[in-house]
DNA sequence: GCGCAGGTATTGA
DNA sequence: TCAATACCTGCG
């Protein structure tokens, strides 16, 4: 199937969003597999020119005479990848301010990167904390491979994110699951558990996070919630802060006014509307979120990237 | 070897 | 309310 918007479908999936992995590639597509209607696929996007996105999608081995609707995966594809977002009017938008015109160039084709899984969001999102990129992907990716729910597709095998339910109940790191098994294997081999992903300190709040959307809160009720609301109930759990929150709210449910404050955008907002001055996190928030409304989650978006890659950053950076 | 990663939790004024 | 500090760990 083809969606005729404009996207940059690479630049999408390495910008380094926080509602999940990049997708694998594979015969020049990104692939993964999405439920839809309870049943996976594997769909695989590739693109040809700028102004339109390709899709292909293959049903598992197991359930190959299956009947799924296709408007239901049209209407899926462009939720993941936010292609119903006016991206002309928002270019409009960013060139009223020559503060933020530049970012265009530098972010053509950028669009929002929705989680196809808000708990799989939310667990990326606490490991993103005071990480590196390259290692919460792989920690995201990891977690999946060992406790995701695989499945067989004509392209390969492929594993969706474990429930709240599953990853409660795993191993907190390689001691507490060499007593679990009674001590029948060395400790260093002692790999099924949540450590080993490399998320380090953040293990216990990814356990305890699990438990709560098993036991005390329903994925699904934030949505129905205004950004205040929802804003309050993510904070409160654990391994989520200011910015945290934020980013689950945005990239996984879709909240366009948030606006994620970290160091990168601290540095960027200060630089361009501050004179330099140093500001507090909670203050550049504010600001986002007042002077950008509906757009900051897309001006977050736009600016984190052109902080990264513009070479801006370097000059600026204390 | 060493410092840094898209911050958060905790503590103490 | 706000500043100071510790924190897993892989990569440069």
């Amino acid at each position: 199937m083809k969606f005729n918007s404009k996207i940059n479908i690479k630049l999408t999936q390495k910008s380094g969003q926080t509602s999940q992995p990049p997708w694998l590639f594979k015969d020049n597509s990104y692939c993964e597999v999405v439920e839809i209607a309870n049943t996976p696929l594997l769909l695989k996007a590739h693109q040809e020119d700028s102004s339109s996105l390709n899709v292909e999608y293959e049903l598992p081995i197991a359930n190959f005479d299956i009947n799924i609707n296709e408007i239901a995966i049209e209407k899926e594809i462009a939720k993941i990848f936010d292609l119903n977002f006016d991206l002309d009017k928002f270019y409009n938008y960013l060139s009223e301010d020559p503060k933020l015109e530049p970012a265009i160039d530098f972010c053509n084709g950028l669009r929002l990167f929705l989680a196809k899984d808000p708990f799989e969001c939310i667990i990326s999102s606490i490991a993103s904390a005071n990480n590196s990129i390259a290692r919460w992907t792989k920690s995201t990716a990891k977690i999946k491979e060992k406790w995701g729910i695989a499945t067989e597709f004509p392209s390969g095998t492929f594993y969706n994110f474990p429930s709240p339910k599953t990853l409660m109940n795993v191993y907190e790191d390689d001691f507490e699951e060499y007593e679990a098994i009674g001590r029948t294997m060395e400790l260093e081999c002692c790999t099924n558990n949540l450590k080993s992903c490399g998320v380090g300190y953040r293990a216990p709040y990814i356990k305890r996070t699990s438990e709560i959307f098993t036991l005390e809160m329903d994925l699904l009720d934030i949505l129905n919630m205004d950004y205040e609301d929802a804003y309050d109930e993510i904070l409160q759990l654990p391994g989520v802060g200011p910015k945290v929150a934020d980013c689950i709210l945005l990239y996984g449910y879709g909240f366009k006014e948030a606006f994620p404050s970290d160091i990168w955008i601290k540095r960027i907002i200060s630089h361009l509307y501050f004179d330099n001055k140093d500001i507090s996190l909670s203050k550049v928030r504010e600001f986002g979120m007042e002077r950008f409304g509906d757009y900051a989650g897309y001006v977050q978006l736009y600016l984190f990237h052109y902080a990264r890659k513009s070479g801006l950053m370097n000059k600026i950076k204390k």
